[in-house]
DNA sequence: TTGTACGCGTTATCAG
DNA sequence: CTGATAACGCGTACAA
């Protein structure tokens, strides 16, 4: 406890004081230096426009005076804010914190900073806060969007977007593909003697759903097995759990779900109905999470390189930013098997 | 696969439309109206400070313009940005899950948006991007900071500081009150019939789990247990799993993780060495965080509201800026015990 | 109630 | 290479 100084606790205390002297400027800088603000300007923005000498002058002066620029004021001549924006659809999901956690690394490490926000699994909040970020922002990544691909082409138009996991005509894209783990996934199941697949999907807006369900059943078909998709809900551990009975009703010997949270919620629903995974079924789920290992058994899945996705997204879109990248360029990282404890062979008849 | 438009892909496309005109500034708006730049202004930050029908025309004419603040102009003469920073030290650890969300969610209702920053658990690191989000937002949430109080205290100086799970004279801090968890847990162990308690460490900065760790102690004292502490660690999954062999050595049949993170690896890993929880040991996590119930058995936890907690934070560091709050006041949240699988009776000696 | 004029800190465009 | 000066968009004393 001895990072607690006052035993009493939390007392009032004099405001803050105004000793915090206002920030330097590059005036002061000047002054300082003996130079000219503009000259101040000159060396700190682009270094190389200035003689060595009066360059280091004006440093020492900045260094001593710990000068910070003001990003708005900058902001204002130049319309650069070294900010981007990132909305994704529900900051709980465990999916988006590595796709979050990637963007913030890597803008990080470019000297950005990043500007969160919530669509709530919401089109509309999602645009509100997409238009509101774009009055300050320098670029947007848009993560998983449930948006129209109007809206976002409109968004784009005025700066720099890149969505993630979907492909907007004319926008930066950068997805996880599935063909490379779904393939092997099927081919796995193939050789455990399952006969017959089911998919629960994901929400009716989301593109990834869709591409995931069109994936599997292309490499079912191939295999000759059979598929169906059982009815979609929220993306979520419960919207799993609401599946349960639908894919008990079915024939299916093994499921794909959408995402690993509803691949979870299933299992343990029906698990709690006495079926036991995997010996009685089989369940895949997308993502690879954190805490899809914590389950009993632990959950067989798709990997999804989220970290890189957000890093890719934000290496995207300040690329796009500053003119080094085409707008709209599309890229695609690959996806992985990891096979645990969720999947085994197809049940004796 | 109906949102994806073009089947070629993702084909190049002309750079932005110059279409995009200038955005609409209050000098369109006035001119528009027909008033002064300033009335605009007025009418638009301000409302009441102009006449009724002026103002419906220039809202009028604003909304036409789609019209929207430049919040960088706006920035420079009022100093105020519309925007809180939030720094936690991992964002992946989904303990700030919650605690983000709810800061997010909090500081969208008043029209805020959220920074975040990371500092990957690295004072150094905290330290820089605190100063660096200074100059920019309004005001400044750290969650669990690793900082030194005179470096919090001489970031408050500048802007409203708020720190969580953590208190440092003289500025704002909302607090997850372990007391009553504790106390719950503690007398439920010894029901029980435990005799010998266990607490495995956070990080050694931690203001949080030195707390943690005087609570369970009183408490212990209290019921006439015994209670040790073993050799801390990284608050991780990993971490936790260290710590299993130092746990083992001991006598105590029931052990307090820091976390729930470290809970879990402590669990898993005694299990993998043939340890039956709880039949053999009782084990208890802090926070309840996502996953934690996906466990067998689901972790036992002492739960804390790390929503409210975030709302809390957001709510104050905001009152603090615009003068409602006192500086330097505290607010604490009450924890709950979450009775789950992870625990049970004392081992028969 | 509304208009005038200036400043916020920087960059950019000119001269010199 | 450097200095003066005009924007950038908005808020706000002050005057009308």
């Amino acid at each position: 406890m001895t990072e607690m100084s006052t035993p009493g606790g939390v007392g009032k205390r004099a405001s803050r004081p105004k000793t915090a002297k206002a920030a330097a400027t590059i005036y002061d800088i000047a002054e300082l230096a003996g130079v000219n603000p503009s000259t101040v300007s000159r060396a700190l923005s682009k270094p190389g426009r200035v003689s060595a000498k009066t360059q280091q002058k004006i440093m020492d002066a900045a260094e001593e005076l710990n000068y910070q620029v003001n990003i708005f004021a900058r902001a204002l001549p130049t319309g650069r804010t070294q900010t981007v924006g990132l909305i994704v659809s529900d900051i709980t999901n465990p999916a988006f914190f590595d796709i979050i956690r990637g963007a913030e690394t890597a803008a990080s490490a470019r000297n950005y900073t990043l500007m969160l926000a919530e669509s709530t699994e919401s089109a509309d909040h999602e645009l509100t806060a997409a238009r509101r970020m774009l009055t300050t922002v320098d670029a947007l990544i848009l993560a998983s969007p449930r948006l129209a691909d109007e809206d976002i082409q409109q968004l784009a138009a005025k700066k720099p977007v890149v969505v993630t996991n979907r492909r907007v005509d004319g926008v930066g894209s950068v997805v996880a593909d599935t063909e490379a783990g779904v393939a092997d996934a099927v081919r796995h199941l193939a050789d455990m003697g399952h006969k017959s697949i089911a998919y629960v999907a994901g929400p009716e807006r989301s593109w990834m759903s869709t591409r995931r369900w069109e994936t599997i059943k292309a490499r079912c078909e191939w295999h000759g097995i059979a598929v169906s998709t059982v009815a979609s809900g929220a993306p979520t551990v419960e919207g799993g759990r609401h599946a349960a009975a639908a894919v008990r009703g079915g024939a299916a010997t093994a499921v794909f779900c959408y995402n690993d949270l509803m691949a979870i919620g299933l299992m343990r629903e029906l698990q709690s109905a006495g079926i036991r995974i995997p010996a009685e079924l089989s369940i895949l789920g997308f993502d690879n999470i954190f805490g899809s290992d914590f389950t009993t058994p632990p959950l067989s899945t798709i990997k999804s390189p989220l970290h890189e996705l957000g890093v890719a997204a934000l290496t995207m879109v300040l690329d796009e930013s500053s003119g080094e990248a085409v707008q709209g360029s599309g890229s695609t990282l690959s996806t992985e098997l990891i096979l645990r404890g969720s999947t085994g062979a197809v049940p004796e008849a």
